[in-house]
DNA sequence: CTGATTGCAAAGAATTTGCACTGCT
DNA sequence: AGCAGTGCAAATTCTTTGCAATCAG
């Protein structure tokens, strides 16, 4: 109830998004999504319904699958892989009015976020020159951060070899 | 032995590459890397078995994997998800020179290929600015394809309300 | 020869589904 | 009150692994 954009406000954003738009709004749910909302880093199907048991005890792993579709349906999150850095495990995280390349570190398994104008205008060529009306994107890139990358020169060399592939 | 380029020694490109590696040589990962290396879409593990098993019977799945396992880590190969149009399955490719967008249409399930100078200029950047050694890229744009895009207007317009999420 | 590679069968990880019950609006 | 939403347990899908037998170099 306060007058100005408070970060508690924002912090429900898309409770309230649900809510504009007649979702119907579950304890379940209501626990999830604040989980989604309020993550500092990216969270899997897994540790999003460990962190929402935290809220509300009673919450089954299917439940929180299906937010995550009613989330992606209504593009209200993101759906990213980060290069399976770890399993097959799918990774979300709220919808930002900017995409963003996702760096994704092999050797300290960091995640870094970048975006740049350069994204942009390459999806706006894709629509334009492509005809393709863009919904969602996912730009994941695999390699070596700047931390890691002294450390990871002798490794690149290796991997030109069969014996290298057997450890 | 030909003296130029010839379409069947590119054809033969991944093998030759694999010999001059000195990875060894198996009736299996012979059949599975001229499939791939023929292979005029995009193929997952499944498709690539049974068309592998055309030419070679008895091959497992276990050894598609591993040998899939194989030409990534020796960047021979990309992995796409193609936004998970069906299932969950991942997709290889021979990976080329010049990467490029994969725009998936929701609708018609159809793949297009996308390359472009800007992409590469936001490759560039990101190395330079993030400090970042990349590896692998994957840049993967899901919508409607031109063809696609005028019937789903209205379906756009939809998504807004609750109704149309139960079907 | 001899260790890398394979097939087989079983295990594993992530996600989905059917159904009876519960609880929003 | 009525129907969307949920928990539970079983099913599915895709991928990986242990181990003994096989084969390339």
């Amino acid at each position: 109830m306060g007058k100005n954009m408070s970060p508690q406000l924002e912090r429900r954003a898309l409770l309230a998004e649900l809510a504009s738009r007649g979702i119907r709004l579950t304890a379940q749910r209501r626990a999830i999504v604040e989980v989604v909302q309020e993550a500092k880093e990216h969270l899997d199907a897994g540790s999003l319904l460990e962190l929402a048991r935290g809220r509300e005890p009673n919450i089954d792993r299917a439940t929180v699958y299906r937010t995550i579709d009613l989330l992606k349906k209504l593009r209200l999150i993101d759906e990213l892989d980060l290069m399976h850095l770890e399993g097959e495990k799918h990774y979300y995280e709220v919808k930002t009015k900017r995409d963003h390349v996702h760096l994704a570190c092999f050797r300290c398994g960091r995640i870094e976020e970048f975006s740049s104008p350069l994204f942009e205008g390459l999806k706006a060529e894709l629509s334009k020159l492509a005809g393709f009306t863009i919904r969602v994107t996912r730009l994941e890139v695999g390699g070596n951060c700047r931390a890691c990358a002294n450390s990871t020169e002798q490794e690149e060399a290796e991997i030109q070899t069969a014996q290298s592939l057997n450890h």
